[in-house]
This record gives C-alpha cells, structure tokens and sequence, in this order.
DNA sequence: CTGAAAGCGCTTACAG
DNA sequence: CTGAAAGCGCTTACAG
C-alpha cells in the first residue's frame, strides 16, 4: 500500500506537508500543493484512515443498532439515518441485535473498539440495562431511537405508541367491535408495553371490558420462531372465546404479517370475517385495498433525527436531554378506500 | 479511555502479555492469565479495534455496496451477508449508492480508506469500471452481487435474469397476451440488459413480432426522480399503441410498483384492464391475492453466498473465479391463485 | 510556509 | 512462559 511516506518522498517534501494537503490546511503555497497533489494522484495515493483515526481520536463513524435489517420500519429508519449521516460526511455501521439481549451486547463491544464516535440504538428490552451502561462508562454519546430503557437517561426519538394505538382501537370500536384481541410482544420492550396500555385506554374509555384472555403474546427474539407454529392453535382459542372478538389489533407490522398468514390458513377473511388493526407500515397495502387499519410512523425522520440530535450530543456533551415523540399517520379503514 | 497500558500495569506484566491474554495465545499460565482478565475487567477494558488493525493490517470488517437500502430485495440481500460475516467473525459496513456512479466512487473510496478486508459490490453499471479499478488497484479482494461489468473478471454471485424474464413472458404469452409492453430501466445496467433480451427470446420463439414502441425505459439514480411524474403519460402512451398490449413486464420489484400505482391513477384494475409480471419481490403479495406473475429471486442467498465466496477469495487470491448464478422461483398467475 | 520529534494503542518479530 | 524494542501510518504540538 501507498502511504504518505511515498507521496512526501515522491514530492520531496516532508509528511507533514502532505499531511497538511489532505486536511486542506491553508499554510501551503500553491506550488507546494500542486506537488503534493500531483504526487498523490500518481501514487494513487487513498489516506489510511485507520492511521488517523488512532491519532486523531474521532472515526467519522456512527454506529446504528436496529432490531432487524429485514423490517422495513427499520431499514427505512437506516436509510434516513444513512443519508443525514452521509451529510455529516461520517459513515453508518448497522448491525441488528435480532431482540436478542447478547447479541446486542456483542455489538456493543464491537462497536465501542472501534471507537464510534456515537451510537444510535433501539434496544433488545428493559434488560438491555447492562449492556447500556457500558456505553456510558465509555463516555460514549448515544441516542435512544423508537424504543427507550427508563432506567436510562439519554437523548430520544420515540413514536407516540400509546395514542396511537389508542386511535386504532377507538376506531375500531367505533366500528362496532365490542370485543377486540390483541397480538402483543414482550412487555419489557417499550413500544409493546404502551400500545398495549394504549389498547387498554381506549376499552376503559369507552366503557368496554378489558379481557384478560383477549390477550395474546408473541415472543420476539430468540424464541420467536417457535412461537409462529403455535400461532395458529392460539388465534382458534382466542376466536372462540366467549363472547368472541370481531377484531384483532396487531402490536406492529411483523405481528400483523403473521396473523394475517394464520387468519388465512383458517379461512378466514380480513376484514369480513375479523377486522384488523395494525402498528407500522405493511408496504404495499395502499395498492391492495387490503382494508386493514394502520398507524404509520415516520420511519425516515425516525434515523434522520436522530442522527441529527446526537451530532448536536457530540457538540455539546453537557446539553440537557432532547425528546423527540413523534406522531404516527392513522390510515383507518374504510376511509383510505375511496381513493 | 483504559489502553493495554493500564491493564498491564495493574496486572504486573508487559502489555505484551496483555496482547497475548487478548489474542487467547496458548503461552501464558494460568495465573498470570486469571491476573490479567481481572485488570482487564476491574478497568472495564475493550480493546481498541483501531489499533489492532493498523498493526496487523486486518480490520474484520467487510465493505457492501447496494443500490438501495430500501428495496427489499437489498435489505433481504444484506441480512444474508450480515449473518454470513458474523459466522466469519467479521462486520459489514453497508453502503447505498443509489444508482449514481459519483457516489459509488465516494464510497468505494471511504470503504478502501477504512481497509476493509474485502468487499462486496452491486455495481451501479457498466459505467463503474473505473471505479472498480480502483479497487483492483489497491489489491482489496472484492465480488460483485446481482450485477456484473463484462469488461472487469471477479467471482460473482447473480441471478439468471435472462430466463427468468424469459419465462415470464413466455407464461404472459400462453396466456394469450401477443402484445406485451416491457418498462425497462437503463441497459447499461446487466440485470435490465438481460431481462429484456429473456422478454425478446420468449417473443421471438413464439413468433410474435418484437415491437420497439411497446419498451419503455425508467431511468434509475440521479434522474429517476423527475420520470416517475412522467410515467402516466408514458403508460397511457403505451397502452394506445395498435394493436394495444394487454400485458406489461415490469424489470423489477420498484418499477412494478411504479406501474401498479400509475395503472391505478389511470383508473385501470390488474389483471382485468392490464395483466402484469415482474421480476423480484414485492413483499406481501401471496397474501394479496394479486394477480401478478413474479420471478421471486433468493436474496438471502445472494448475500449469504457472496460473503462466502469473499472468504474463501481472501484465503486464496490466485484461484479461479468463482461464478454463481441462481435461478429465481416463478409464481405465475393464476396458478399461485388456488392455495 | 515548512519540518523534526513524539506518540496514538496496539502487534510483530526477536530474545531469553 | 515472559518482555524490550521497533513500527503500523498517520497527526499533534512545537519550532523556525
């Protein structure tokens, strides 16, 4: 490989006025530069910037900690994280944790030897804790996104989970269902605890029944897979309740994925047979007529923001804490169908 | 931040002995070893990656450069790979030059910068031979995924566009469609190039006429904004050519959903006004009941195998390239239609 | 405007 | 089994 070495050799001047070439610093004579340049050109001269990132202290790199790279809530979340990032001129590693508290941490670990220059992160859970506080003790700046820990103080984006969910289910009552199910995740993770206090508002408000068996639970992580198998079995016990439900509330767009999948190997039809309500956007359901009824969060602002927020971290590490909540897009069936 | 340093002094040892607790070297004993993972964990030490690499030249970090990190077809790619380097011990840094040749040399600059060991490539297009010189010139170890450059020899991993658009419409011809539009995108893109040549083979082996007014072309990257307005016009064009085609193949999963929403404002329904195919896979359609043919291709793989390629190139850099080419799974309409 | 010296935090030989 | 020396490719002070 080329280093400096051979530019300021080749150049005849010393690597230290190379140096100053690369960085655009302005005390070098123009002859000198054009030397420099021409030295670097032929050289096809690429800076090591694993060298100056040792010395330098700072990496020009951010590192994004999402759920699933296959979740289109996620991936569009990197892509408007991906390109703030790309204005700071600083580059994104992405790695996802799968909701898996130890995989997490794995990256984590990896992502603080390579010494990041800060971190965005939705956590794995509540017992992410630990794994939190070891980018504390690095003085690491990072920045909840979608998901927050509360035992942890840090800058956040977050959606408005539990109005949201609060609207679906309001407005599927206002349909007429009087008895709804709900697929839910794990309780220790954010988002699941308050659309499901969501949900439970707006029974309580209108004076429903808040029905224990009503409740359904679908693993995330490690054990999810052997969780859709069961799916089945548990959405025939959850329709034959009684009273039983008209309509099912899905706690995000994977969850609505699966269900939507079992309802179907049990022939039956959305929205005839068992209305549905979800969180986040199922992509193309707006071609489909598919009348499912959404809460469409900003995915794009999610990573754009809080990008933007932590390089404002970095700036000024003293800064009290920003809270950004933002609110999801209700698309409630049957009103997108006249379009 | 705590350096081996720290470490080693509180351990009582040289940092050499550090380094070799770290790199789990067999000759330390078993005292000194239990003494220096105590420092280490009394000082909460993580070894900078940093400097690991600029001594030993390796970063465990793999470049991937795709087009779009929200099409799924690339999310779906990059997880493959994602899972393939952790098997590897390796990271991914995945980049998104969006069609455009300025920002994949950007990029592949960045990716060479930061020393990665290798590095994984959807080229923007026959225009990125200089650019990928550029890799070459370096000596990085790099393979192309989905697409190749003709003009450049490296172990690839592609899909077989040629015959699945080949059957596509061959399939659109059985089912009586003699005129077929095609909405192509630029032909100095290898997978657009070969879709149309499979779309003229099944054309010509029927012996229907191979029409130039009945190909459209999207421009992908920098300009593809302003034609996507234009594409109504375009269609209405299209399908007011005589005689008119009753079927349109859309090259890929995002121009699909260009012509379906486009169709859709024309006030055209799928498949009863216009038949339509596609190439890769917009997600939830078997769930839709939409009638579109599709050649679904296996974009885990492509991620999963490239990386494994890459590996084994690193290993070994004078053997013969390797050449991988997967064929897509065809869900042809009606027949997906019974389950 | 330019350069010599020191050092970032590790590992690679080389000794013993 | 353990360590002293040198160096990876740069940049940060400090001089002049």
């Amino acid at each position: 490989m080329v280093t400096i070495v051979d530019v300021a050799k080749r150049a005849n001047v010393s690597t230290m006025t190379v140096s100053r070439v690369i960085n655009h610093a302005a005390s070098v004579s123009d002859a000198t530069r054009a030397r420099v340049l021409l030295a670097m050109r032929e050289l096809n001269y690429v800076p090591n910037s694993i060298a100056r990132s040792l010395v330098s202290g700072r990496t020009h790199t951010i590192g994004l900690i999402i759920a699933d790279l296959t979740n289109s809530f996620f991936t569009t979340l990197a892509r408007g994280a991906e390109d703030a990032a790309h204005k700071h001129l600083h580059r994104l590693v992405i790695c996802n944790h799968d909701d898996d508290i130890d995989k997490e941490r794995t990256y984590i670990e990896a992502l603080i030897s390579a010494r990041v220059d800060g971190l965005i992160i939705t956590p794995a859970g509540n017992d992410s804790v630990e794994n939190l506080k070891i980018i504390q003790q690095h003085g690491i700046p990072f920045i909840f996104v979608d998901r927050i820990v509360h035992s942890i103080k840090a800058d956040h984006v977050v959606g408005d989970s539990m109005s949201g969910a609060y609207e679906l289910t309001s407005h599927l009552l206002r349909q007429g269902h009087s008895h709804i199910g709900i697929v839910s995740g794990p309780l220790n993770i954010h988002t699941a605890s308050e659309r499901l206090k969501g949900y439970q508002a707006a029974l309580a408000e209108f004076g429903a029944e808040v029905r224990q068996e009503l409740v359904l639970y679908m693993p995330y992580g490690p054990g999810a897979d052997t969780a859709v198998p069961e799916l089945d079995q548990q959405i025939r016990g959850l329709l034959s309740q009684n009273p039983a439900p008209t309509a099912i509330f899905a706690l995000n767009n994977v969850i609505a994925v699966q269900v939507l999948r079992s309802l179907r190997r049990l022939g039956l039809a959305v929205p005839d047979d068992v209305a549905l309500a979800c969180f986040e956007e199922v992509d193309p359901y707006e071609l489909m007529h598919l009348d499912i009824s959404t809460a469409i969060q900003p995915a794009y602002a999610f990573g754009e923001e809080s990008v933007n927020i932590l390089f404002r971290r970095i700036d000024d590490p003293d800064k009290p804490f920003e809270s950004v909540v933002l609110k999801p897009r209700l698309q409630l069936w049957p009103s997108h169908r006249k379009g």
